[in-house]
DNA sequence: TATTATACTGTACATATATTCAGTATTTTT
DNA sequence: AAAAATACTGAATATATGTACAGTATAATA
């Protein structure tokens, strides 16, 4: 995706707004309208500009074929849902999708990458229950305290984060009945999967 | 909103389907073309008729100038956030609504009216815990060991349901600190706002 | 029984709309 | 310094599209 100038900008602005408004995409005459422009021939050079930067699709013909690209409307976005995940297979291998939930792209603060499905009750006192949906940001970027999804030895975990000392991270559950799982780096492989910016369950 | 035929419901399909599909509204002849219609009348006519019956509103002399009224499409809504409930006030008197939050009108199984926003630990062991946004179904019609939302004094209170005999009815904590609340519904007023059928927890 | 709503085909036409061509000017890139 | 991209005005036009009119037929309603 190329870099947008302002004025295109505003043009793939107005069609959102126009779109949102009325529920069908505007026509050149109405960018001219709405932006101030006095020839339908400026909204058209535009549109053909931000269809060739990938911004928006124009069907060849078809009045008001508009339709806009990017994902980062308020609308919504198909997300995978990880149920159980098999020792050795990567995460998001398609055989691990369980389905699909369509949940727009901003519901949870930082932004996230998919659902896992929970097992177990490790991480009860946290308020998290078996098949709680987590929304996974996937990031290496965690700090203390983060509730992380770890993968030790293929076989993948959802804790809370405490680096001790620079070899040595501790992976503590949130329930009595379970014990914290200490990590030497230099011994051992840790990878991090991604944290948890949220959770979702359904009754 | 009056009844619908069910050609007119294949129609309606008809422009969701087109809708999704395209990012724009389709034209008669579309319409025509996809449903097998062989005069672009035939379309105009159900339009018409989709319009007077509130399904859909149509930009007179705009090319594809049609919008879907209803909002059971696979996009969000606004779910209004209900936080602190003061005593006394009604719960979703405009006063309590915190914000919104957009979110599909399918994401929880049997749909739901509005966020109550937790206040407290009662429920810990229920993995519901403070700061949480519980979705909450208005209705009266509970089961033992829903989780329902519960007006007693003019106090909100989320509690495990569950009727002892046909007067009595204890609101259940989810946490050992908590007691029980028995209600005998002869001497005092209980109120069912509706039940929980999802939880959302963003960190 | 008359009327209205539903459910179509088929034709016709005004206009809404995309799109091309001809210019002008400024800025950015090569 | 030349070429390409940006940012417009203005006019022209083929066609995409809404919409009205003329029919036919059946089911539902008053």
């Amino acid at each position: 995706m190329k870099e947008i100038t302002s004025q295109q900008q505003r043009v793939l602005d107005c069609i959102q707004i126009y779109l949102k408004k009325t529920g069908f995409p505007p026509t050149r005459a109405d960018i001219c309208k709405e932006l101030g422009f006095k020839s339908p021939n400026s909204a058209e050079t535009h549109l053909r500009a931000l269809e060739k930067k990938g911004f928006i699709s124009i069907e060849s013909g078809a009045s008001r074929g508009i339709s806009v690209n990017n994902q980062n409307n308020s609308f919504g976005d198909e997300y995978p849902v990880i149920g159980l995940v098999a020792a050795g297979s990567p995460t998001l291998a398609e055989e691990n999708i369980e389905r699909t939930i369509n949940c727009p792209k901003s519901f949870f603060e930082s932004g996230f990458d998919y659902f896992l499905k929970v097992r177990g009750l490790s991480m009860k006192d946290a308020g998290i229950m078996e098949d709680d949906l987590i929304a996974v940001k996937k990031t290496t970027d965690v700090k203390n305290g983060d509730i992380v999804i770890a993968r030790l030895d293929d076989e993948v975990t959802v804790k809370f984060f405490n680096r001790k000392s620079s070899n040595i991270v501790e992976l503590e559950p949130a329930n009595e009945d379970f014990e914290n799982i200490v990590i030497n780096l230099e011994s051992e492989q840790l990878h991090i999967e991604g944290k948890s910016v949220g959770l979702l369950r359904r009754n």
